[in-house]
Parts: structure tokens; C-alpha cells; sequence
DNA sequence: TGAATTAACTTAACATGTTAAGTATACTGG
DNA sequence: CCAGTATACTTAACATGTTAAGTTAATTCA
């Protein structure tokens, strides 16, 4: 890391090292991007990022345990407890065991979960056309390859090979 | 949304509807794939990520207060005000109140706060070159651009011009 | 100058991230 | 059949994310 004090350049008065750009600050910060035109919109339908993936995911299914919810839509367990409790207390998920093998939970939404999808399903809508819009549909296609090349490179993702 | 629900595809027992790729979900798979790599390391020096980019970027400078922390850190002040309580009671950071303004906190390392950061520093870097040699340095680069540009659009970012 | 406003945190409250441990159900080999 | 193990959660404990409100020190402007 003797590198990394390498070269010093002045600004306001501090002295600032070198500061090798981050990838996991990288991604984070372009996450935080895109979140910030989500996020007020989840928030006027009175939900969390979270929340509405698993919404979400729950919706893209007729049946679904919480193991498979939990890899799909990239929440630790016990994460999506709390949050199908929440879920549950607010009418918005039904949950119940699976006959056959009594240790899963099997999840649905509500009439008024569906409901809920259905708006804010729309609202992402028009929200992922202005991205497009700002950024360039060929650069964000060139954007999800490279993120997938990468996330299949690392990450020890059982959703892997059940994504297709 | 109607076009969400358009084709079916059986999978498991389950229909699955069809399931627009996210890109916030993208951005935070890749960005557990990187993590994935450096967690473990930081946890051998009992930092958590979010200490360690405190660490890290106290560190560039020779002096910071809090807010400019804050912004170079990507954490929100609540979060920091925490982090700066933990790594002040594990010694670590040293802080002081700027004379010219009794409202700012000065942040430093301590000694021994640089020596972690050496130590994780130099850790970093070998997993940086993994990640290089895994994924491809041209690739790695035409990640990060993409990945800037994408933030600038949208991220409402003070940092941006400071940055420069 | 002093009331109003702004800036720089800090606290609070609730939700999630992360790791470890606990519980109940299913499975497996002897 | 049953002890041992694995699976599917759930709880617990601590740290961070997120928004809102509180506190104290600077700044502004009538």
C-alpha cells in the first residue's frame, strides 16, 4: 500500500492521497442513482425497496416457499421474515404451510396485495422508460451484460442455474 | 402493466410471469459479488465495510470534517454519527472541533487506526488484482465507466464537482 | 443587534443487513 | 425404528439504512 500514498495533491486546504476508485463504491453509488428515482415513489405507496421486492417476486409466482423468495429476490432470511411479517400484519400476503412438507411457509399475495402490484408496477414503468430515455437503451443493455458477466463470476449463487 | 403478466413460462410446478430484469437488483447482485470478496477479509480485521470506507477515507485526507466524510463515504449522517462513535471508543479515530466553526468535527486517524489501515490496504490490493484477473482489466475499466456515467446522471451528488 | 434562517451534526424510530444460534420438521443410514 | 444429520425457517444481537425531528453554532438581514 505504499502505492496508494503515492502522489499528493492539494484541495481546499487538505491534503488528499491517493484514493484508488472502489468498485464496491462504484456499484453502490450507481445503485444509490437509480434507487433515488424509486425510492419516492415506493414511499408514496407506503412501501420499502424490500418490500416491494418481495411483492414483487411473490407476484411473479402462484406458489412460492420462503427459500426460493428469499434467493430471488436477494434477501437473507432472515430479512424476508420480518418483512413477510410485515407483509402479513398489513393484509398484503397470505401465508400457508405446504402440506407436504410442513417446515415451508408457501406465500400469495392478497387481493390487495395484488392491487398494490399492480400500481406500482405501473409506476416503475414509466420510471424505467426515463431511464432508458436518459441514459441510452444500448448502454444500459451494455450495462446489464457487464454486471451479469460479473455477478456470475463471483457470486456463489444457487439462483444461478434455477434462473434458467 | 398488463405486458408483465404477457408470456408464462412453467417452472417447478410454479408459473412463473414474466419478471422485468431489474436494474437496482442488478446493481446489488454485482455489488454482493464484490463484496463477497472483501467481506471476509475486513471481518479478520473485526471492521465492518462501512468502518473500513470510514477508515479508508479519512485516511486520503489529512484533514476532514464530518460532512465532507459523509459525502466522500457514501453513508448518510446517521449512520456515520454511529460509526464515528464506534471507531472513537475503539480508538481508532481521534476527533477535534474546528476553531474557526465549534460545529464541525475534525477526524483523524489515530496511530493505531493507521496501522489497520495499512494492513487492510495492502489486503485489498491482492484482492483487487483477483478481481482483475478474474474479470479482465478492459472490462473492469468499461465497467467503471459505464457505471460513472450512470451516476452522474441521476445522483443528485454534491461530491460530483468536489470531486474534481 | 437580534429574530429568523441555515448549517452541522445528533437522536430517535423503524426497517434491513449480517452472523450466529435456536426450533421444528424431514431425511438417512444402521 | 431411531439416532444423527440436514433443511427450513425463526430469534437474537449488533450494525447500518432511511426519514424526521432535535440541538447547537454560524449567518443573514431588517
Amino acid at each position: 500500500m505504499t502505492r496508494l500514498k503515492g502522489s499528493l495533491a492539494k484541495k481546499d486546504g487538505a491534503t488528499m492521497r491517493d484514493f484508488r476508485h472502489s468498485l464496491p463504491m462504484a456499484l453502490l453509488k450507481a445503485r444509490e442513482a437509480a434507487m433515488s428515482r424509486f425510492r419516492p415513489m415506493l414511499r408514496e405507496h407506503g412501501l420499502t425497496e424490500q418490500q416491494w421486492r418481495t411483492i414483487r417476486t411473490i407476484s411473479a409466482y402462484e406458489r412460492i416457499d420462503a427459500s426460493e423468495l428469499a434467493r430471488r429476490s436477494f434477501l437473507l432470511s432472515p430479512s424476508l421474515t420480518r418483512i413477510l411479517q410485515f407483509l402479513e400484519r398489513e393484509n398484503i400476503i397470505r401465508r400457508s404451510s405446504d402440506p407436504n412438507d410442513q417446515r415451508r411457509s408457501v406465500l400469495a399475495l392478497t387481493r390487495k396485495g395484488q392491487q398494490i402490484f399492480s400500481e406500482v408496477a405501473f409506476d416503475s414503468e414509466i420510471l424505467y422508460h426515463e431511464i432508458e430515455a436518459d441514459f441510452g437503451a444500448d448502454k444500459l443493455a451494455q450495462l446489464y451484460e457487464l454486471l451479469a458477466e460479473f455477478s456470475k463470476l463471483s457470486c456463489d449463487d444457487q439462483a444461478q442455474e434455477l434462473a434458467r
